[in-house]
RNA sequence: UCCCCUGUAGCUCAGCUGGUUAGAGCGGUGGACUGUUAAUCCAUGUGUCGUCUGUUCAAAUCAGACCAGGGGAGCCA
């Protein structure tokens, strides 16, 4: 049989005074001696709960319904009808209630009706997702990357799946896991005593990717509009509310493109993706709203409405350095911008999202584009207030004389790079790309502080429980 | 990795200038009441006081180490 959702159900997809069955969890029951017991059921599907009502002369009213606690497993059958209550529209009156699985010791179930911490429900990551926080947090998540999936392939763009496990240990974005089959307790060696990576699975050393980027580049000197959007790993030990070891990202990638047509291409994504939302859950952002950020929906709207701000390097360093204030770190033309700068540009003299662009080559990665004036690369971040860089993207280096010397600037040996410099000697074009922290992104989108809580499991130093 | 804060009941916390049987709210359980909306009212509290070591007649309370969580910084997305 096929189950119904609760969305359509309270969306008002089926005719009332008919019998209907839903499936789906006890997020309260409160009984009347009336006769009667009001069973608040949810299936994920939406935000909102549906109340059904169960009489007393239920076969199994005083044995199962009586017990049904928060997080008890139920199906319902009865007839769809209008409430007489205050709260919903719709309701159901029970003609069965199935208990599908109890809660063996109601006592001590993590998920009780009452708050929690958001603390407490990290670290019980497998029934965080049944609080209505949780819920809310996946829908808002699964509406963003479906709408980042069709804003990408209506604009025209393919999505490439990159591989997660490279064999490049010079991707250039942090530190990697290894992949290994190695026995680690009786390691090969070689004659010199170093260990034997050709004794490993792929016969040399490997790593979790940090970035599909350099492969995605591949395949944008071929299909012209192309995007990544897949996990990344980062060995860093960082310890932030906006880090994870293991944290997806969107990398779309364009052909015959400049700095600027990628800062459209991510102005608009936001853009398109925002409203999606705001369209799509207007119930958990309705909550998010009132429970986590008062200001998340009007955020939101003046992303969508507002042209974005964009801001040379150069010009951020003379308005930081004339605003005023006193920034624990001194500004100076060629330093790379801290925190507190990006904040100050974000939420105090835009009030919004900025992109900054220009940055010196100094501080940037070898692939980004040498500027004309010798001292700056076709480098952006888009700086958004509260989460600070959500997005960073760069216009890549398509000259082969450039990108060596560039290369041999920051000691990197052009050998280990040798597909990447290829599409420089084989039909190269001007292209230009960036990458979008997807739990940033969310993080965002919901007024969330942490991107731990943004992401189902999160995977930061010394957490990897389930 | 660095700086700061925290770790007491299923959860959120109080107690901590060391001193008899460690408390409250919520949750749960039992009851009352009610077409109820995390409802309301009454009753119900034996928990390695994060771990280890030390100081002391005496440690939840003081000290040290370690572990865990949070905030900030750096790295970046």
């Amino acid at each position: 049989m096929s189950v119904i959702a609760i969305s359509d159900v309270l969306a008002g997809k089926f005719p009332v005074d008919k019998e209907i069955s839903v499936h789906g969890w006890i997020r309260t029951r409160r009984d009347s001696k009336a006769g009667i017991s009001f069973l608040a059921i949810h299936d994920g599907s939406c935000f909102d709960a549906i109340q059904a009502i169960a009489p007393n002369n239920l076969d199994n009213y005083q044995d199962e319904v009586l017990k049904l606690t928060a997080g008890a497993a139920v199906k319902v059958t009865g007839t769809l009808v209008e409430s007489p209550g205050q709260g919903q529209s719709f309701e159901i009156q029970a003609t069965q209630v199935e208990v599908l699985g109890l809660v063996d010791d109601p006592d001590t179930y993590p998920m009780a009706a009452k708050r929690h911490s958001i603390e407490f429900l990290r670290e019980h990551a497998h029934l965080r997702p049944r609080t209505n926080i949780g819920g809310a947090v996946t829908r808002v998540r699964n509406s963003l990357a479906q709408a980042v999936h069709r804003f990408l392939h209506e604009k025209g763009y393919m999505w490439i799946s990159t591989p997660l496990i490279t064999g490049s240990d010079c991707e250039g974005a942090g530190e990697m896991f290894r992949v290994s089959t190695l026995d680690m307790e009786n390691l090969p060696k070689t004659d010199k005593g170093d260990i034997d990576y050709a004794e490993d699975f792929f016969g040399k050393e490997t790593f979790l990717t940090v970035s599909g980027q350099l492969n995605v580049e591949t395949y944008c000197c071929a299909l012209s509009k192309v995007y990544t959007f897949g996990p990344t790993f980062r060995a860093e030990n960082s310890n932030t509310s906006r880090h994870l070891a293991e944290f997806w990202m969107v990398e779309p990638e364009i052909a015959f493109a400049d700095l600027a047509d990628a800062a459209t291409l991510a102005e608009e994504m936001l853009k398109y993706v925002f409203k999606a939302l705001l369209e799509e859950r207007a119930d958990d952002m309705a909550f998010f709203q009132q429970r986590v950020d008062k200001t998340v929906i009007d955020r939101l709207n003046a992303v969508i409405n507002k042209d974005f701000v964009r801001m040379d390097y150069t010009d951020a360093i003379e308005i930081l350095q004339n605003c005023g204030k006193t920034f624990e770190n001194p500004v100076s033309w060629g330093v790379d911008l801290n925190s507190e700068h990006e904040r100050y540009l974000a939420e105090e003299h835009v009030g919004g999202p900025v992109v900054l662009q220009n940055y010196p080559k100094d501080i940037k990665s070898f692939y980004m584009r040498l500027n004309d004036d010798g001292k700056t690369v076709a480098a952006m971040d888009i700086l958004a207030p509260g989460i600070g860089e959500i997005i960073g993207g760069s216009q890549r280096e398509e000259r082969l004389d450039v990108l060596d010397k560039r290369m041999g600037e920051m000691d990197l040996d052009p050998a280990d790079y040798s597909w990447y410099r290829d599409l420089r000697r084989y039909g190269t074009v001007p292209h230009s790309g960036f990458g979008l922290g997807f739990e940033r992104l969310v993080a965002y989108a919901t007024g969330m502080q942490n991107v731990r809580d943004v992401i189902p499991f999160p995977r930061t130093p010394n957490n990897a429980a389930y």
